[in-house]
Parts: structure tokens; sequence; C-alpha cells
DNA sequence: CGCCCTCTTGAATTAAGTCAAATAATGTGG
DNA sequence: CCACATTATTTGACTTAATTCAAGAGGGCG
């Protein structure tokens, strides 16, 4: 409780101690910037597995930033079925698709132990305001995400059922990679139901998608955890039909 | 040749003059707002039916409003392969997927004669720090586009061909609607073989489904003209199996 | 320890694709 | 403006990739 000598120049802001900042919405800000960043994001209690950061519907307040853990994001249809639309990693924003109309148009659900950061929306605009990087970079982002989802459904539309997972496979390495871990061995957060209700098909053909995969020598499964020997083949179903 | 009386009053911007400014980037601005933002704008000969407006790999430099006519986005895969993302309306936005990383990332192609408002990002950015309402409003823009992809993922990736037949012409109807023009009576402007793809179906697939259609009484297809006798039950094609 | 849920594997079924061919539109050059 | 070439669309028959149904194995949690 005594006061403490503290050296103020080594006082870093939490994005700035964070491993993953130079993948999140900070990057490429100068240092000064970071921390005026820094200081509108809220920390919340970390999400358990299975909990919500927003449901689809509820009013609009905040974008967030994945900071340890993965989620899922998904809306559920007029019939009730849940339809995933795609896996979040540290790093990543989710929520942008709530900024039009107000409300959340998705729903994002932990699938392990996860902590977020809050960046409350007009707070972020207001400061858009006075560091023009930072909304040309919410933009960017932005941009980004309408190019991945565009990729999304040209593969999910049109190549058969192998090359869809490779593709999901390889795009996962590729997302560890940046991320500093291995891009050949990860342990996947998510079922195989939310892998197959990803890629439009049924559970019973990614099980025997992994399987056949493995006979192949392209990837070693042990349950969760996916080991990639031969990222070459793997890159070539992709290409294939 | 001589010099005329001019009712300064009078003189609108060409945006105000335009039938679906109400639907585009304008949108709910200010009056003088929208002049401004009409300054920065260049209008550029029409395009023809098959031209280019950008194609993917070309350096980013504006994006574009549609006028008149419509369009196509689409990618080309390793392979050659062409997938077509969507198809563009009056007072859609296209190119926004550009601004990450400076190169276009799709290319967009008149489907029939076609004019389109050029407008420079550098100036847009730029103006949207003095127009808050006008940055807000590109990145609402943008989370809708975000929005509507997710939809068309979980579309293609998951309802038979029947549903995404009945899907896509009921999203045409309403974006007619929204543009003024009748919901129940309009002329597609892309191939079969767009549509195909774009659904991810054979050609013979959607031919097939449109004579199917006609036969149970939803729709009547003469070509591209297409008129729908029952809208109801072309929606509830899209909610069953 | 046992129940439940996830995952895997096999067999039968089906939706949609491919191949093939006819017909209808569109475009081109003379 | 016509004849011919080319391309787009439709329809039918067959094939196949992926689903559904069924059943069993494996883990994890209370």
């Amino acid at each position: 409780m005594g006061n403490q000598v503290v050296n103020l120049a080594s006082v870093q802001s939490v994005c700035q101690q964070c491993g993953i900042y130079s993948l999140c919405l900070p990057m490429g800000l100068q240092r000064g910037d970071i921390d005026a960043l820094d200081g509108i994001i809220k920390r919340r209690r970390p999400l358990k597995k299975g909990e919500h950061l927003y449901t689809s519907g509820e009013e609009f307040t905040s974008i967030y930033a994945i900071r340890s853990g993965s989620m899922k994001s998904y809306i559920i249809n007029e019939e009730g079925e849940e339809h995933v639309i795609g896996f979040k990693m540290p790093g990543d924003l989710v929520g942008l698709n709530g900024i039009n109309g107000h409300k959340y148009k998705n729903s994002a659900k932990a699938l392990e132990t996860c902590s977020v950061c809050e960046i409350p929306f007009d707070q972020l605009e207001a400061l858009g305001h006075e560091i023009p990087g930072l909304s040309h970079h919410l933009i960017e982002i932005m941009s980004k995400e309408i190019q991945d989802e565009h990729h999304k459904v040209a593969m999910c539309s049109k190549m058969p059922a192998e090359a869809r997972l490779a593709s999901m496979v390889h795009t996962l390495s590729l997302r560890f990679e940046e991320r500093g871990f291995s891009p050949n061995e990860f342990n996947l957060s998510m079922s195989r139901n939310d892998i197959a209700n990803m890629l439009g098909l049924a559970v019973e053909t990614v099980s025997r998608l992994f399987s056949h995969f493995q006979e192949l020598g392209i990837l070693e499964v042990e349950r969760k955890h996916i080991r990639i020997l031969d990222q070459e083949k793997l890159s070539n179903l992709i290409r294939m039909d």
C-alpha cells in the first residue's frame, strides 16, 4: 500500500504490452496515438467457454478486439438454425457489422476462455477525428473484412468438400503463423460441427475428410490437435477439383 | 454562346438531381455537404456493356457509385476461373475492397451501358475530416456490405439450389423496389451463367429451376424478363429445404 | 464410474453435376 | 438486310459427390 518509485518513461499502454497489437487496431499508429486509443479501451472480465460477447439483435455500442482465446461468429436464420460465419482469433475485431443499423447482426461466442478489449464505437469515432490515421485504419480493416468475405463466398459456393476443408486448415495455419505460433501444429478450438457448419458440409463429411487427409499423409489429426505434414499437398488440394 | 440569366438558387448539385442519391453515398448529408461531396466526384463517360470499370490487381485510387445500369463484381482464382461475387445496381458503391492494400481485389464489369460516379478516395477521406457525417456514413456502408456478405456466405454454403435461386430473385426484387421500380416485374441484366456462377450452381440447374418455378406458378420467366406471380410462395422456398 | 455428447465409420439415398443434343438468340461480314 | 457463325438457354439421361440414416467408439464431466 506504500508509495513506490515509478519510472514514468517506462509506463507503456496496455496495447503496447499486448503481444498482438501489431495485428490489431493500433497497427501502424504512433506511440502517442496508441496511448490515446488505449485510453478509451475497456478491459472486461474474461469470457468463459460458451459465453456470448454479444448476440444478434442487441444494441450496438462497441466493437471488440480479441486479446486471447478464440470465438465463433454466427447468425441464426428464420428457422432457428445456426450458421457459423467464421472463427476469430487474437487481434481480430468483431462486431463491425453492427455499425449499420446500431444493432449487432450476428452473435459472438467464446470457444474457450477469452479476453477481449471493448472499444466504445462513439468514442472511437470521436478519436478518429483527432487521429486521422485511426479512422483510415478502421476503414482498411473493414475493407479487408469485405475482401475476406468475398473469398469465403467464392470458396464455399464453388469448391468441392475436400478443397473447402483444405482451404480452411490452410487459412488457419497462416493465421496461427501471423500470430507467432507454429503454422504446422495447432489445436482447433472449434468442434467438428462448427467446422462443418461454416463450410456448408455435414459433420460426417468433415470427419471422413480428416481421416482421408491423414491416409494421404497430409495431416496428422488427433482429436482437436492438427499437425500439417505436407503443406504443399494441402495447397494442391485447394486448387484441384 | 451568349450570356444567360441564371437563377443561382436553382442550381443543384448533380448528386441532388440524381434519382437515387438517397440510397447512395450522399444519403443523410446536409445540402451544403452534398455539394462539397459533389465537388470531388468525377463523372466519366458511360461504360458500354462488357467494359471494365477496374480489374483485379489494378492500383486503387477511387471508389465508384453506380448511377445507372448494372455491373457484376467477380474475382479470378488461381486456375483462371471466374467467381461472380455479386451484382451491383444504381446507388451501390463498388471498389471498397481495394482500400486495403491499395489494389482492387476484384473486377467490375458492365452488364449493360452504365454510368458511374468516380470518387477519388484520398479526396473523400480528406473531406471526411471536414464532414464527420460523411466518414461515418462510409463506415456504415462498409458495415452493411460486411453484413450482406455474411448473409451470402450463409446462403451459398447451406441452402439447397432451389432456395438459393429463390433467395436471389427475392433479393433482386427488394433492390428494384428500393430504387423505385416494380418489385414484381423486372429484367435480369446478367446471364444464366453469371447467376449460376454466383450461386455456386451449374447453368443447367438454374435453367431447370426457372422452369420449375414457372410450373409452380411462382414466376413467369421469359428469357431475361422475370415476373413474380407469388411473392409468398417465393419466400417460402427460401425457408424450406 | 457412468452418462452424455462428440466424433468416426459404413451403407443407402439423393440432390446436383456432367455430358449430350436441340433450340433460340445474337452478332458479323458481305 | 440476309445468311451464316457463334453463343446462350433449355431439356433429357446418366453419374457422382455429398447427405442422411444408422450404429458404434471415444472422451470428458458431474
